[in-house]
Order: C-alpha cells, then structure tokens, then sequence
DNA sequence: CGTCAATGGTCTGACACTAGCCCAATAAGA
DNA sequence: TCTTATTGGGCTAGTGTCAGACCATTGACG
C-alpha cells in the first residue's frame, strides 16, 4: 500500500476503449439484463441519450445485429429488435466462463458486488421510504417470486436493481448494475434449478423484511448471505 | 421504477466528456486527494497510464499549470511539480460550494459514498486478512491521528482508501475513491478543527477495531456513523 | 389506395485524438 | 568542464468521431 499502489487506484485509463467498444458493450448490457423487452428506442433518441453520434451507434448496432442479438427492420414502425434468447447452460459452460475471465476479475467482481449491493440494501433500509417505493419494492419482489426459470434471471436482475435504484442514487444504481453485469455471464451459464429459485424466494423475503422494518444491519446480512451462496459456487470452480 | 427510468440507468452516457476534461478531472484527484507528494510522473508514462496521447496529456498539464497548480520544468530531473495548497477555508466558502453543487447531485453522492464505504468496511471485517495487512490498517489510522490540521484531510483520504484497497478489489477502490472525489470539495471547505479531528479519531478506531475483530456488523455500523457526521452538516445547507 | 410520419441508410466537412518521431533543455556525474 | 541520460516541447500524417443534412423504406390510417 504504498505510493505507487494508490497511484494506481486513479492512474487508471480515462476510458475503457474507443466509443464503439463501449457502446457495443452498454448494448449488450441493455440486452443481457432484460432492460428493455423487445425494441431499442430509435436511433436517434438512442444516440442522444449514450452521448455518441448516431454514425457509432450505428456500427455499435450493425455489429450486434451480425452477432445474432438483433434485427434492424426499416421504416416507420421499424427499429432493432431484440433477437436474443439466452442459450440454455450446458455442462462444463460454466468451468469455462469461470476461467475464461480469470481468477483476479472474479474475486474482483464478486467483492466488489458483494459491497456495494450490501451498502445499498443498507442506505435503503436507513431511509424513510415513501409508501409508494414501499409498493414497488413488494412489486418487484411479487414478481420474481412468481416467476418460472425462462424468466428467472431477469426478473431476478431486476429486484437486485430495484433496491439500489429506490435509494435515489444514480451513482449508486450505476455501480450495482455494474456489478451485475460483470458476473451476468457467469450467471446466464448456471441452470436455473427450481429448487435454487425456492431458496433465493427465502432470502428476496428477507431482505424486503428488513429493509422496510427499517433495519440495516438486517438487510446487510441479508444481502450477504444471499449473495455469499453464489460467490461460493463460482469460487468452487477456480480451485 | 417502469422500464424507462430502469433504462437510464445503463443508457448514460458512454462518456463524460472529451480526453482533454477527463485528464484534467483526473490530474486534479490526484493532486487534490494529496496521492502524489512533489511531481507528476513523466509525460511519457502518465499518458501511458492514463491510456491516452501525451499531446492530450500535455494539454491538460498546461492547463493546470496555468490554473497555478503545476508549474513544469524542462530538462533531466525536470517535470511537472505541484505548487497546490488548499485555500484556507473561509466563513461562506462551504455554503456556496454545497449550492454549487445541487440539491440532487450533493444527496447523490453522499449516499454513494456511504453505500461503497459501509460494505468496504463489512467485506474487509469479514475477510482473512494477513497479517502484513492488519499492520497497514494500522499504520494508515497511527498516521491520520497523529497528523496536524495542515496534513488531516490528505490523511484521512488515506486511511479511507486504504479500507478499500485492502480488500483486494480494484473496482471497489475505484468506486470508494470516486465516492470520496464528489465530496472532496466540501470537505476541503470545512475548516479543520482540533475538535472534530479528536472525534473523528475516536471512530476511526472503532472502525479498525471492528474490522480487525471480524466484526462486520461493527464495521459497517461504525462508518455509517463516522460519515453520517459529515453528511448531516452538509445536508444542513441545503434546507 | 394514396399520404405521410417515423424510422433506418448514407454522405460530407470539420474537429479531436493518436502514434511516432525528432528537437531542446537541464543537471548529475565523470 | 564536458557528457549524457532524462525530461519536456513541437511537428506531422493518419484515424476516430461528430453534427447535420438528405435519401429510402415502411406501414397505419384516412
């Protein structure tokens, strides 16, 4: 922990890559996570609103239409639409994403998730909730309980995202999609198991219990061992 | 919380501004956090690091040179030196710069910060930690409590990083050291008294107790309250 | 069955950024 | 006093990105 390691910590690269790269990446993240349910918005609007002329996005869009994840149809009423259907996990595709991103990123992401989707749990159980953020966190939580194994992950994605984004901090619903998109493909590989879902229901429960009893240490441990399960088994494989 | 305020989430901008404005942010951390002692590295190697051209580098020392915080020399042994020390804060500095800022984005950060702060401390309380790590916790909280006025908040910026890098995760430590950035103003603005530093002291130890107790319910529970102090007083302006 | 609004497709001129090269200055050390 | 390694200063050719305009296509609706 000397100089040159906290150095390290802001020295890093001003940006991830060229806006292309990022772009095509914030895409896929739109569409792994189940954001958005069958079209992008137009292009235009779409351009605008990731701060990237409409020529990047384009290409951003054609790379991931020959990729398979889209199909762009012309026209008014066209658009790109959404072709993507996550590949049912087979045996050993976990192993292989595990390693595929190597032993340091993981427990990277695996820390770093751990952090912050505890810290939002506990700022949201800390605040004074309205009753109408109240409600949509029993929505979300009614939702992925009721949920069959095609729609599992992203309604699961979205009770995660939920509770970060109800504590009205951007940045912080920013990190914590972070975090989740950096282990989505871990995820998308393990088979969503009907028994895996009745134990997270347990603990979604939980953690919705404590946040609105207003309890933070609660919600903390709460989110920590229900993450903790997750973060156990990916471990598993880089023995 | 319906698709489309979930949507802005991902679809920020990929960018926050062009390289120029993003290296002079970045030279500005690491000058204003106190993470370099006398010079920058070499133009050469800084761009390197910074992942961009040293014309682009060379452009935004210039420009910080002429804002008074650098001033270069050329030649062998030569380089960009900092001439920065922070304003004395005066009577009103804190109320305008708390304005400046914005009811939204000021809330924004501050409950970032506690989120990513509060599960640092959790996550490294609940890790092994060696014991060439508890000595650097140690030392960084022996260097903040027996700093002066002159040297606190370069201190204390220290002592907070390092909860952070200790973990072992680099995402963690980029988001903990982007939390403290967004307040870094403020707190430069709030005069150092001997008063709140013998406060601050007595939680800082509760922290690295409860960390090194493998306590994280302590450890979370001791920076909530340790940043709950500076929060309120700066929330305190915006009533 | 035509109209037209909304959408993707394409082009151009301008600017930002980069990589790589060489020059100029400086101060430690022979 | 001279050499030389190291560092900032400056130039150029090439590429990435942008803003804005205009074209092409489509399907709902009158």
């Amino acid at each position: 922990m000397d100089e040159v390691s906290r150095l390290a910590t802001v020295l890093r690269p001003v940006r991830a890559g060229n806006a292309f790269e990022e772009t095509v990446e914030r895409l896929l993240q739109v569409i792994k996570l189940g954001l958005v349910a069958e079209k992008l918005p137009p292009e235009r609007e779409l351009a605008a609103q990731l701060g990237i002329s409409r020529v990047t996005l384009r290409e951003a869009i054609r790379a991931l239409a020959e990729a398979g994840y889209l199909t762009v149809r012309r026209g008014r009423y066209g658009g790109a639409f959404l072709t993507y259907t996550p590949p049912r996990p087979r045996r050993d595709d976990l192993r292989r994403a595990v390693v595929d991103m190597g032993t340091d990123d993981l427990g990277d992401a695996l820390t770093f998730r751990m952090a912050v989707e505890c810290g939002a749990a506990q700022v949201l159980a800390t605040a004074a909730l309205t009753e109408e953020r109240r409600d949509t966190l029993r929505e979300r939580l009614r939702e992925v309980n009721s949920s069959g194994p095609d729609d599992y992950r992203r309604l699961d994605t979205a009770f995660h995202l939920a509770i970060a984004e109800l504590t009205g901090s951007s940045l912080l619903a920013a990190a914590c999609a972070d975090a989740r998109l950096r282990v989505t493909d871990l995820l998308n590989a393990i088979p969503v198991l009907r028994r895996n879902i009745e134990h997270a229901a347990i603990q979604h429960e939980a953690i919705v219990t404590a946040i609105l009893a207003g309890d933070p240490e609660g919600a903390r441990r709460a989110v920590a061992e229900h993450l903790e399960g997750t973060a156990a088994l990916l471990r598993g494989f880089l023995a």
